[in-house]
DNA sequence: CTGTTAGCGCATTCAT
DNA sequence: ATGAATGCGCTAACAG
């Protein structure tokens, strides 16, 4: 069917292992020869067969990345940004979905091994610790965006202490104090820290924590829904919501819509994650971007040297963090305008906002 | 590092290739060395080398998809479908993203060929005919959403003429005459057949076409905003406007949101395929549904059977459809509500507006 | 610098 | 029903 190595060999009168030589730009061979053979394999249109070079040498090019769905405007980004810089590198991307559901990751798992998978970028569920950690002996690996606590792989995640941070903040240099917090499950990294962040920010504003007001679940929809409602039923609802948790913001907005809340007049809205839409809605949503291009190339970025590196040192590094920056929309409003901001807000920091702002931080 | 059939052979104390035949289940062995060899496998841990067994079968069980891009809610739905259902059947789903660039396409198609991929689905950018023509001698491929005209490969297509069809008959029951069509590049499949679907409801309800209301171009957000700005500066505006490009809506609502034009009272506004936030978006936008689950599936649905048929005999259908469908929501109002619907509407068919009306089309 | 030889792990033909 | 032998296409020791 298709041109083999052999054929080229045989068309240039030359044995097989010379033209694989020539071809593989090993420096092994003379230039003539070199030459003359890559014209030859142009002219027959040689193609070298990855499954073949892939039993010998062990490796097949492919590089597969897993996540959780493709709903999440955060895994768009990242699956068009990791196949796109690894078809430059002469990768394929394998794109897995897992459903964010262990049992899914498991079996995905071993069938990408199965396939020897040169490489591996996954957004772990965490509940499979132990098995991840075995399949990094043979492949590289390095989690993204969550932490699998049960191992010490190399993870690229978002500074979600710091975009929850500034968020809140945010809020708080508005005017607001009962801020409402809508979050994600807190056996994930990103529901903790993010929670943690707007603490912090509650905390140097001498803001009391009231846990009537934070309310945590799993990344859908129907829990912005409940929320909402949990927190708009409250005696003394708050001035705003901060959506921290992704998924859950279209839940948040159709109960905002369904009781005809007007935002930002009668609520403020800050979510998380930039989505395409935010900014045509109306009104356009402020949110905490957490830099989902930046931290696809950085999983890249680290994946390569892993995979180049070929298990010899790591440099001790083992936690990247990707800066989250405010974008301000119209979605929150100064409220209170006679009191200004508390004096112990300390003022922005310039690197806080820097999305840029990329640095290893060993944890 | 990981146990070969050899291991288990000799594990079992039996050949090779006595050991192969037990594991693939090919029945010419033993029932008792049959059970005692999977469960010696099982023992050791046994996994079959796809990559070996590629090298000698001349098969990968990597199926690809190639996609524009991940942007598009269609596509999305798509890449979760196809890569679920391909994992079932334990396939791997390679994913490409090709930008709707003739030049990318061609890259990518090469290089899946040389990844003896088992099967393709791709969406055509329609410019490399020739290319696709020849590869589909080597590989099963089905075409979706798009046709590539310079071949006859067997080609899955929503049933636009049909959907804008439906869309703007809506529009005109409820009491439109100018309606501002805001489609996509002339070039491809759909661009033509949306554009003729308007066409024949305005026939049909005996209402001039009006080429100053028809705007055709890129499937960007831009397209929606000049379109959206050139039908809105005319002398006599539309008073509703059918967004069938897509990825123009996000322009089309910038633009009215900013000239302040309240959706549905000055301008009702209908688009043609769903996204989640269309859902929950101010007032919620009533769509055109194009069965993006629907067409996936039966992409699938062929090229499987495509595979199996191993270049047999196909049945002669090359062109599917899959039905439209229309959604009401809020962004279209009844205007003129002295004038009922013109007599020369016909009632819809029961049939017309089923989405799991999924009928196979020679055309 | 080049040719010869030997597998990579598996499916399969040919014997038995 | 099973074993021995062959080769898929390629790379890499090992010789010259």
């Amino acid at each position: 069917m298709s041109v083999t190595l052999k054929d080229v060999a045989h068309a240039a009168r030359v044995s097989i292992s010379t033209a694989s030589r020539a071809l593989t730009g090993t420096g092994l061979t003379s230039e003539r020869t070199q030459q003359r053979l890559t014209r030859i394999a142009r002219e027959l249109g040689y193609r070298p067969n990855p499954i073949a070079r892939g039993l010998k040498t062990g490796q097949s090019r492919l590089v597969a990345l897993l996540v959780h769905n493709l709903t999440n405007a955060s895994f768009q980004v990242m699956a068009e940004v990791v196949q796109a810089r690894l078809k430059a590198l002469g990768y394929q991307m394998l794109l897995c979905i897992g459903g964010d559901d262990p049992k899914q990751e498991s079996d995905t798992l071993t069938t990408l091994v199965d396939h020897r998978i040169d490489g591996l970028i996954v957004v772990p569920t965490g509940k499979n610790g132990p098995q991840l950690k075995a399949l990094a002996k043979d492949v590289p690996i390095v989690c993204l965006v969550r932490r699998d606590d049960a191992t010490d792989l190399e993870t690229v995640l978002a500074d979600d202490p710091q975009g929850a941070y500034l968020g809140t903040r945010h809020l708080i240099e508005l005017g607001h104090r009962r801020i409402g917090l809508i979050v994600g499950r807190q056996d994930t990294t990103s529901g903790r820290e993010r929670l943690s962040g707007y603490v912090r920010a509650l905390r140097e504003a001498d803001i009391a924590k009231d846990d009537t007001l934070i309310h945590a679940g799993h990344f859908e929809p129907e829990t912005g829904a409940t929320g909402a409602r949990k927190l708009l039923d409250l005696s003394r609802p708050p001035s705003a919501i901060f959506v921290a948790n992704h998924e859950a913001t279209l839940g948040v907005l159709r109960v905002t819509s369904e009781r005809n809340i007007a935002i930002p007049d009668d609520l403020s809205l800050l979510c998380y994650e930039d989505m395409p839409w935010f900014e045509w809605h109306r009104p356009a949503i402020s949110i905490v971007d957490n830099g989902a291009r930046d931290l696809a190339n950085l999983a890249v970025d680290r994946l390569l040297q892993r995979m180049d590196a070929k298990g010899n040192g790591n440099d001790g590094v083992r936690e990247y963090r990707v800066g989250a920056r405010l974008i301000k929309r119209d979605s929150c409003r100064q409220i209170d305008p006679a009191s200004k901001p508390k004096p112990s807000i300390p003022k922005s920091k310039s690197s806080a906002a820097k999305s840029s702002a990329v640095k290893p931080a060993k944890v």
